[in-house]
Order: C-alpha cells, then structure tokens, then sequence
DNA sequence: AAAACATATCGTAATATTGCGATACAAACT
DNA sequence: AGTTTGTATCGCAATATTACGATATGTTTT
C-alpha cells in the first residue's frame, strides 16, 4: 500500500493535487517568491539566501520544474529559472474555481 | 534527515504550506467537493461514494480537521463534517496573495 | 443489557519526501 | 588542456504519507 489510488479520481482532482503537492513546501513556496519579486530571473543565488544546502535547492527547483510551474534556461554558466506563465493561470483558475465553490453562507455545523 | 527545516522560514510560508498540503491530495480534494456540494453537511457516505475503505476515508477527514479546515459535530450516530469557514477564507486570502503576486507580462526565459 | 451502527484508532506494509555530502557535468575563462 | 564556477545527479538516512484490516469506542435502537 502506500501509494495513492489515482485512478479512482478525476482527471482535474489528480491533476490539481500535483501542483498543490508541488507547492505545499515552505522552500518551494520561498523560491517562487524569489522568483516572482527579482523579476529579472534569478538562478542559484537562492542557495545563499535560503538556508538550504545546493543540492537540496536544485531538487526542489527539479520539483517545481516537473510540476510545470517554473522552466529554465540556461544562461551561460548559470540557470535562470521563472515562473511557466501557462500553468500558473490553470493553477489561478483550477483553485479558484475550487475554492469559490464554496459560498460560506450556510451555517450547519 | 528527511524532515522539514521549517525553522529557516516564515511563519506565513509555514502556515500556508500546512494548508497546501492538507489540500494537495486527490482523495482529500474529493471529499472537501462533497461537502462543499452537499451544503447538508455529509458525514461517512464518503465511503461509499469514493472507492477509499472506511479507515482510510477517517484518516483523510482528521488530516482535514487538524489543519483546521473542516470541523465536525456529532449528529446523533454519525458525525457531520463542514468546511470552517474561517481557514477557508484565510487560505483564499493567503494563495490569492501569492498566486496573485505573480504579474505574467515579463517575458524572461 | 444487548445488538446494531457509525467513527475513530492502532498497527503494519509499501511507498514518498526531505535533506545533504559526494560526485559528475558542462560552460566559460586562463 | 586545465581550472574554475554553477548546476545536476547519485546514494543514503531519517522521516512522512498512504492505505487498509482489525479492533476499539460511542451512540442509538431493540
């Protein structure tokens, strides 16, 4: 066991899950506010502003990049990564369709 | 290791990974669709709608309610689970603000 | 009090995640 | 060619998650 039944579920209950999962990290949800403040895209300078050592820093960035959410180029001796414009509006719209279907009225508990 | 340095981050990035990740799992997603659309609160026909065993369905709904999202009462045999209004608007607040942060024009990478 | 029902908890197995040191790779200098 | 620099990958240990059968708990009904 240990492993999640995916094929009882929807298509957009998976596919919401997996980016969800991907940012549900402090460091994740750290570097994509990195990423969004320096506009000008930043690479692994993150490694001496979090306190993370290189290598965990470069698999949550492979973790981001799986999911979708960021995409990299590589930029000389560096890598710059940003934010995937694309999944960052399906991940707006799939979570805000979500959590908007919830209209807090109805008191019941 | 294997355990989150949640030291080295904000109580913000901390808080709204916790909610994140109470949310980042298909069963979990599927369960707070159903209470969200059943605004009779729902109780245990949870297991019998999703293809989860009864033990399993319990753990997922005590993860829900520790992160503070859903609250149950006991209604007579069974207990009625609803969405706490309160978490839910903090974790609209919160990702709104994050997600929201992200302005797509600079074309980067 | 006993039976029936709904939930919760325990224990366990399988798998996933987190973090890091060590090492491999690749591009740019000297 | 060799060195430096930035990043990725490997291998490992510690911990967390997922799922479920079995069992416990608690609340009605008989």
């Amino acid at each position: 066991m240990g492993l999640t039944k995916s094929e009882i579920f929807t298509d957009e209950q998976n596919q919401l899950s997996t980016l969800l999962k991907a940012i549900a990290h402090p460091a994740r949800i750290a570097i994509l506010q990195r990423i969004i403040i320096s506009n000008t895209c930043i690479c692994g300078d993150l490694v001496g502003e979090l306190g993370l050592a290189q290598a965990t820093i470069s698999q949550h960035l492979k973790e981001l990049k799986t999911a979708g959410i960021i995409q990299g180029t590589i930029e000389g001796v560096s890598v710059c990564y940003c934010i995937n414009p694309k999944t960052w509006k399906l991940l707006e719209d799939q979570l805000g369709a979500f959590l908007g279907s919830y209209k807090g009225e109805t008191t019941c508990c």
